[in-house]
DNA sequence: TCAAAAGTGTTAGCGTTACACCCATGC
DNA sequence: GCATGGGTGTAACGCTAACACTTTTGA
């Protein structure tokens, strides 16, 4: 590492590139933003922009995503990095290393684009395809990053507004997986994992209009969940 | 991300660190260099390098890996990009970004140092500390990935010749987990995997100089194992 | 009174743990 | 023979999946 001339190469940019989820009427989409300019003009690309001098990728990240989604506080949502795509000639103008990061939201306000990009869309996950640069990689890694993780940590309430219900919960997971979960195992499961959700106290809240009303909880303090909460297997759920 | 200069900032500088881990003795080693110069002269660090303008941080890792264990031939070794570190004012001479690699070893070779590093050797886990910029941060993060992927892949015949012995294997996960596992049961796990090793017929190997000689294995193709073998908890097995 | 959604109980099956036991080899 | 390490068998336990059932609300 001594001996070199910082000025000596033809300089690398750092980006930070989001991977930006929610949850809209059952299924799971990303954020995406319209280019505007060559290369990949008019194409749909991940948000993202420029590490400053003056930052980390996490606050890049992180800046990112409150002009993106018109968040005012997005201090509290939680931001995970999944990798760096480092290969050259990945972006046709200069070598640029991106750093890729999960978010996730719990509700969807509508998009109405940055300053960089021209328009901003929430996009079904599975109609997010024909992406700018290699975005189609990068936001098929996350996906597969965020799927994986509510196995064995409580990132599914990052989903979930401040107080949500056991049922509410139960449907990131199902949207997520793909899958139908049996509502009284879900529920045994999550209230058995020390440090899940906690009940907030004398809380309720009607969800479908009709029905008994949900008790209310809070994400718990738990990173890692024990034991974890494993996705069905596709054929027959014992393996 | 239109728009930018790329000669307006300060250039970033994007380097591959390694976490090199192999077996030794019963215990955990992990590769450092000795730094020949400020900042951290004398200290030691995890040995990486600058990626080059025509190679990915992919790239410059195997490299580095290489250069500095003195293996002719690192095709095949594994190696896992961890995440990366871009603090600003990690390395006090100027803006680095470092993508942080993991790569395990089945034996290892004595460490003859590379062309940038006044010594390298290898050291127990558990004596490595006070090590050059944030590397101890990054040596923990890496330490930590390769004991949970133990559990969900079949990385643990990374740390194994091409040719193993089941208890070879068990000893890959016990050293690396500080934990003792059962022998008939951890046999039935991991043939019950499918996947995780094949057989290579006819084979045998003595291991420790008596007792009956052991059926040999190969990795298997497996990336992840289902059902996963799950690591002991610290108190009381069944939680 | 009915439908819908939350929540409780119960049982059969499976996987794991713990440990006893047998096999093959060198000394 | 005996120590050492590989390999097999098995019974008790715990967890989970599956599903029947009760409770509470709005219409």
């Amino acid at each position: 590492m001594d001996g070199y001339d910082k000025y000596a190469y033809e300089p690398f940019a750092v980006t930070a590139d989001l991977a930006v989820f929610t949850l809209r009427a059952g299924a799971l989409h990303v954020l995406l933003v319209e280019r505007g300019e060559e290369p990949y003009a008019g194409r749909w690309a991940l948000p993202g922009g420029f590490v400053r001098p003056d930052e980390s990728a996490e606050s890049a990240a992180r800046r990112e995503l409150g002009e993106e989604t018109g968040l005012t506080d997005v201090s509290g949502l939680h931001l995970e990095q999944l990798r760096t795509y480092s290969e050259p000639g990945r972006d046709p103008r200069m070598r640029v290393v991106s750093v890729a990061f999960a978010a996730l939201l719990p509700d969807a306000p509508e998009a109405h684009g940055g300053s960089d990009a021209a328009r901003a869309r929430w996009t079904p996950y599975d109609a997010a395809r024909q992406l700018a640069f290699d975005h189609d990689r990068i936001l098929a890694d996350a996906r597969g990053r965020v799927g994986a993780k509510l196995e064995y940590t409580g990132l599914a309430t990052a989903f979930c507004p401040p107080e949500f219900t056991l049922g509410e919960l139960q449907q990131v997971y199902e949207t997520v997986w793909g899958a139908e979960l049996d509502r009284p195992n879900f529920r045994r499961k999550v209230l058995a994992t020390p440090g899940f959700v906690e009940a907030v106290p004398g809380a309720a809240r009607l969800t479908g209009g009709r029905g008994k009303p949900a008790a209310l909880y809070r994400a718990g303090t738990a990173a890692a969940l024990h034991p974890p909460l494993l996705r069905p297997t596709p054929e027959g759920p014992p393996a």
